[in-house]
DNA sequence: TTTTTCACTATCCTTTTGTATACTACTTAC
DNA sequence: GTAAGTAGTATACAAAAGGATAGTGAAAAA
């Protein structure tokens, strides 16, 4: 009963199926400075300064930023510590390491890439 | 013979070894319409205005960026028909078919985000 | 003859992202 | 007393990304 003029297969939707979900994982994850800070999570519990250091070229106000962010998202937990200099941790929650796979999937991919770069120049 | 004050083993070196590469590959993929362009042509090669269909608001400006961005980085080959209307079809490079493990990776990722937030909802 | 298709480009605008610099308030070290 | 470390916030600004709208020129369809 429908009018759309549809003569031939179209990869359409198979299309959209992982065009979707692509678009959902991006939300989360956009940006120049998410996965950085999440790789450092990865290698240990970190206090503001550290991820700082760890993080090459961030500024505070977008650490800052970005761990609200991905705080708001389930993606890192902050502890507060009231000790004599309060200390605030920050964490992956079990759910950020759900992105390990992620990240060492583009990792590799990463590196190929630069490989490629090299030969090139 | 380095002053530099290091008391303690430090991730710092495994890190930056992680994080340099993933910023490579967010080079060359960031932003909104990167990777969702690339899965369209996942699925055949393209013309400029089929794209611009399967690729869920996208403006012509933003399709016409990437895809030249896209092809200035070797993942897509752009072929100019000279037929009576002049035809232009996009297509994968072997190079940019390469992201395939990198897209799966990432929608499953997405698959299993949108299922989590919807529960929470 | 007007509209549509094709593959774009041009212009203007808003939003997001990122940078730089300074500042808070407290404590320990020199 | 001064500096450095703790975890940030405030302000101002620049640059990049993205969106809305319109236009181009040729040909084919209505």
């Amino acid at each position: 009963m429908e009018k759309t003029k549809e003569a031939k297969p179209h990869t359409w939707d198979e299309c959209t199926k992982s065009i979707l979900p692509v678009r959902d994982a991006l939300e989360v994850l956009s940006g120049k400075w998410k996965l950085p800070i999440i790789i450092s999570l990865m290698f240990g519990n970190k206090r503001f300064s550290q991820i700082a250091k760890e993080v090459p070229g961030i500024t505070d106000k977008m650490l800052s930023k970005e761990l609200r962010e991905l705080e708001s998202n389930d993606l890192v937990k902050r502890t507060v510590y009231d000790s004599i200099p309060v200390v605030v941790e920050y964490s992956l929650t079990e759910y950020g390491h759900s992105l390990e796979i992620v990240i060492k999937t583009l990792r590799d991919w990463g590196v190929a890439h630069r490989k490629r770069m090299m030969v090139e120049s």
